[in-house]
DNA sequence: ATTTCTGCAAAACCTTTGCAAGCCG
DNA sequence: CGGCTTGCAAAGGTTTTGCAGAAAT
């Protein structure tokens, strides 16, 4: 078992009340890929807890986020964005369709050697957004070349 | 001469007309610093141009990030971001004050060399946040050792 | 019992849109 | 002129805030 420190813990660590919201919220957001919107997990919420309200998933969401339990991932888009996956991994963004890919840090093929940048600024993390075109867009996009599609 | 073609030819490229508005909408663009917000830049050219509206500055920053005239930035920031440094480079963000830094592609020590990546994706640029902490923001956090500062 | 949290509703942004008048080509 | 652009004002969407009641420690 990997979770021995469900959320109780967590919550301890940090200070935080353990409350039945946070707890379906935790949960929720675990249990979604890619990168939900906060209406997205309210909706998932909701389908637990139907009383929920919206601002009690922001406020919980930025507390999350403020406490370190989950990351916001500011992509290229217009909302807040957030992510449970912790591993160390960027994402490749579609420029047509606007799509986002998880890509692990390794196959992205990035070399992240410095701690340090100059000017004196110290490296925690490097967050890249790779800018380009999905494999259906580029598929859309060569109509001559698509025969053996 | 660098500006052979000021103003008039980019947007003869493009296909959009010439106003006074986006003229002086585009100069003001090229000479503000960092990335600026809609609101800044609407500050700026209104210094120039008093009667322009808010609504119009929002119009013609799209329609120059469409055309390709300028690059939308979205880094770990609440509004739209803008910015005229056509040169490849990322940002540094610091997690503490949030300032952020432009960073030369070389002087970050990342090698970027694939151009395709698994699945398929088609890679058109590196966008690149670093997080951590500035200079500035080190000192302050480090009460002890900055007796020498 | 106190402090913290929730849900509601209103407010505060930020950004977009519709439209009449004006400018560009 | 005809079409694109502007400015205004209003609407739209997202996020935040204030507060009374409810839950947590």
């Amino acid at each position: 078992m990997t979770q021995p420190k469900p959320f109780r813990d967590l919550c301890a660590e940090h200070g935080i009340a353990v409350t039945h919201q946070r707890q379906v919220l935790y949960e929720v957001m675990q249990g979604m890929e890619g990168h939900p919107s906060p209406e997205e997990v309210y909706a998932r919420v909701r389908e637990q807890i139907p009383s929920i309200s919206l601002a009690t998933v922001y406020k919980n969401i930025h507390l999350f986020v403020e406490s370190g339990v989950l990351r916001e991932v500011s992509l290229h888009h217009g909302s807040i964005r957030v992510e449970m996956n912790d591993e160390d991994h960027h994402h490749m963004v579609c420029s047509k369709c606007k799509a986002i890919a998880d890509i692990g840090e390794d196959e992205l093929g990035l070399e992240t050697k410095r701690r340090m940048l100059p000017g004196g600024f110290l490296v925690e993390r490097f967050s890249v957004d790779v800018i380009g075109i999905c494999a259906n867009c580029q598929r859309e996009a060569a109509p001559s070349s698509s025969t053996r599609n």
